[in-house]
DNA sequence: GCGCAAACATCTGTATACACTTGTATCGCA
DNA sequence: TGCGATACAAGTGTATACAGATGTTTGCGC
């Protein structure tokens, strides 16, 4: 057994099946047995149990009669989550323009020049949530970070059904000109530009998000 | 015991928890150890323990070394929790502008009326409250409808502190006003002035819930 | 072969057991 | 009396036990 307060905390589950459903492995409509999945990871229901109680909490899962299903999202509520990310977005990026440290805006532009540095796709688009998180350290919002990562934790469990659009080179290309623009606008502290330019950032987004995801479940709603 | 699907579930504790808290019985600081709280209600650990777990992830309480305690939130969170709510508050009003039924319509015009007509403080709060509720389902986003219950969970904890202020009855009328207002743009289908009264309101509101409650916790941060 | 009931396996929620850790109090000793 | 070491009480996380509920399969009459 692990001990009381060790490192091989529960939390170390929540962290696996967590990730598990993010990456994609573990899709939207998969049944999760708290009993499978305690002989899988050879533990016990417990803290199993604990760790799906988390995820639903989070939103990531929610309890069926028999088991926990990987919460399964309609283009609406896609849409509805990209509304609040929309706002919560702006707002940060409004206070970012507001409150940034001379630090914060050299971390921004740090990481803005590596991805406007970088071709490789997949490194683009790990470098550009990267930014994403750096402009909310930026806005000095721990509250508001913390609702952004429940929406995006909900969020990236569709990365698969939209990836192939918004990998496309010409929205990679476009990404980067708008952080730039918004990143113009931080450093010049102009709140008002900073957010108009986030709502269309993330309208842009947003749109791209749902016409592929709606277009790869054609029929099933 | 209880049987496996009944209706005594776990629930039922984390729902009364979460009452203590948010009624201000359960005070911000207080330790909240397991045990005892099994044996006060005649149940074992296990249950106890999965609600305290819901409430961590609802960031209403926090682990300790020894158990839990109801989080202690200094004014800047205060602050931050408010401004993740205007940024939603406002999101919800221009969206219930733009959505709204004549059957939400309908709904926020009667709890309105009831609001104007009361004249207790008491069920004043209530009925305000009540309008906010009724104005997000308006809005049609269950996913910021969410978000925002939540928020409203970490500051109702709070209202203690800051009811003294809040309750007066100049502020009180002058909610009625910015709700009116807010009405009044909701119904005109008028979704930016709808957005930007929701902020003023809210702005306002923020103002002086963060005044009374820096004044009550003078000198403890 | 088909429909239905009974047996079965499995999952659920809760209770209890247990090894381990930690804060506190007790007690001997200078 | 003051001060450690030690013993104890209480809390933590996980494992296991168990009763009740729920699907699923089996087997029987038709």
């Amino acid at each position: 057994m692990v001990t009381a307060h060790g490192e091989g905390r529960s939390g170390s589950h929540y962290a696996r099946i967590r990730q598990g459903i993010l990456e994609g492995r573990t899709g939207p409509g998969t049944v999760l047995i708290p009993s499978a999945l305690s002989a899988q990871y050879n533990v016990s229901r417990t803290p199993v149990r604990e760790a799906l109680i988390r995820l639903e909490q989070d939103g990531l899962v929610e309890q069926a009669t028999r088991g926990y299903v990987v919460r399964t999202r309609t283009p609406e509520e896609i849409l509805q989550i990209c509304e609040a990310r929309i706002a919560l977005e702006a707002t940060m990026a409004q206070a970012a323009a507001v409150r940034r440290t001379e630090l914060d805006l050299a971390r921004l532009v740090h990481v803005h020049e590596a991805t406007a540095a970088t071709t490789d796709p997949v490194e683009l688009r790990t470098l550009n949530s990267e930014w994403h998180v750096v402009l909310r350290d930026a806005g000095h919002n721990p509250t508001i970070s913390e609702l952004m990562e429940r929406l995006d934790a909900q969020l990236k469990a569709y990365d698969s059904y939209t990836a192939p659009a918004t990998d496309l080179p010409d929205n990679l290309s476009q990404i980067v000109a708008e952080h730039d623009g918004i990143l113009d606008a931080v450093s010049r502290r102009d709140a008002a530009a900073a957010r108009d330019r986030m709502v269309a950032h993330q309208s842009r987004t947003r749109d791209l998000r749902l016409g592929a995801f709606a277009r790869s479940t054609r029929g099933a709603f």
